[in-house]
DNA sequence: GCTGTATGGTTAATTAAATAACAGCGTGGC
DNA sequence: GCCACGCTGTTATTTAATTAACCATACAGC
């Protein structure tokens, strides 16, 4: 039982990056009355290959079977449990700084399985201030809320220079997933998942980009001049 | 000297997603006075292969020569050159909600090279306040302070609904690259530059790590009750 | 009932990325 | 002067990811 489980872990972290499109996608299709879809259909929305998708797939074991297109009410649920969004996910976010409170306010993370139960920071003038229905709290109640709601992944909003310091408590209180948002390296024990998010990564790459198609208009100028 | 830029240009995503790591840890670097790094130092701080960093930065005909290890002032401006922030690169925000505001405020923009020239919303009661030093726009004046500005970059915050409809005036006045953080993928003409930043792909796929941790902790309790 | 067409599962082939290996250079010590 | 060591640039190898090809099934039309 345990090797199945393993298996099914077993995925390269390109396939569980599309996990979350196939499941958005097919909710859409779910809120306008879809049943089915096949492979090709899905693929070409999301303007990838079918044998990539049926690929993908393919490491769970399929969800339809040869000459069966795939059923959208079943594979909605069936995506939501492999992502672990089955029954609501309870989070926490730490720093309720302008991009906490964007994420606190951000309803569609409620929507998608991730109820925030707690938020925190340790500025006196935020502790208090209501978010979407809920109280800044006290860092000091940190560890408290997270064993009482049972919370396994944290966003973390923090400044760098306090994020290991967090990242420590949340590991010792159980937390088991952090969502990264300092632009810091985080240093966590076996067991413990971090994604880091960095918008520095995001912009710049996109800049580079940018530099490539100006440079490139550049070039066809040039050589239109030159004829 | 077209077709060089071309080259310069032609390079893997997983190669330019690195170049503004790179850049991050050289500018520590050399806030702390280091003159000298190896491919191996650089590497080992950012936990990745040495011959893997030397390999990119191979794409642009290498920073040093053999012998000789790669000096931190001439490394720092050669990838701000090639990531296209040598000068600064404006940029507006369009949507100033949660998450817009969360970028304005957000200083290392300016800091990294993205001076933030323009922030847009159609809400009345939004228009008016100052974010950093200047007034959330009327998105009437988006095409004018565009132009004026010179802004190529633009980072898109607006519900998912008007998110396309923006994305057309944006790159009609002008953007060539755009930061898209609504949940919805843009229909851009070629020469324009789209990045996605979904927060529910992050969160997602943390939440499938997070299961399959949890599943095998269970996997060995089951396997030490057996025992 | 049969056939043509479309479907997903599965495996093979292709492409791309990460890693290792090597060649040539520079420096410091003796 | 020369040798040992460490360094980068470059190429080769290995590994991973993407794409294509194929097979067996299901269904619609006749």
């Amino acid at each position: 039982m345990a090797k199945k489980n393993r298996k099914t872990c077993d995925v390269p972290d390109a396939t569980i990056h599309r996990l979350p499109l196939y499941l958005e996608k097919l909710k859409m299709l779910q809120a306008i009355g879809v049943e089915d879809v096949s492979s090709r259909q899905l693929a070409e929305s999301l303007d990838i290959k079918a044998s990539q998708l049926r690929h993908d797939f393919h490491y769970f074991g399929g969800f339809s079977r040869p000459g069966r297109p795939y059923q959208v009410t079943k594979l909605v649920p069936a995506l939501e449990k492999i992502i672990g969004i089955s029954v609501p996910q309870p989070t926490a976010i730490i720093g309720a700084g302008h991009l906490g409170q964007a994420l606190a306010n951000y309803q569609n993370l409620d929507l998608q399985g991730f109820p925030v139960k707690g938020i925190f920071d340790t500025n006196p003038k935020l502790i208090g201030l209501e978010m979407r229905g809920q109280p800044v709290q006290d860092m000091d109640d940190l560890e408290a809320v997270i064993q009482r709601e049972g919370i396994k992944i944290a966003i973390l909003t923090v400044p760098a220079t306090q994020a290991q310091v967090v990242a420590d408590r949340l590991v010792a209180a159980g937390v088991i997933g952090i969502f990264n948002f300092a632009p810091t390296d985080l240093k966590v024990p076996e067991g413990v998942a971090v994604r880091n998010e960095r918008l520095a990564v995001g912009i710049m790459s996109l800049s580079f980009k940018v530099k490539c198609i100006l440079q490139a208009q550049e070039g066809e100028d040039a050589q239109a001049e030159e004829l």
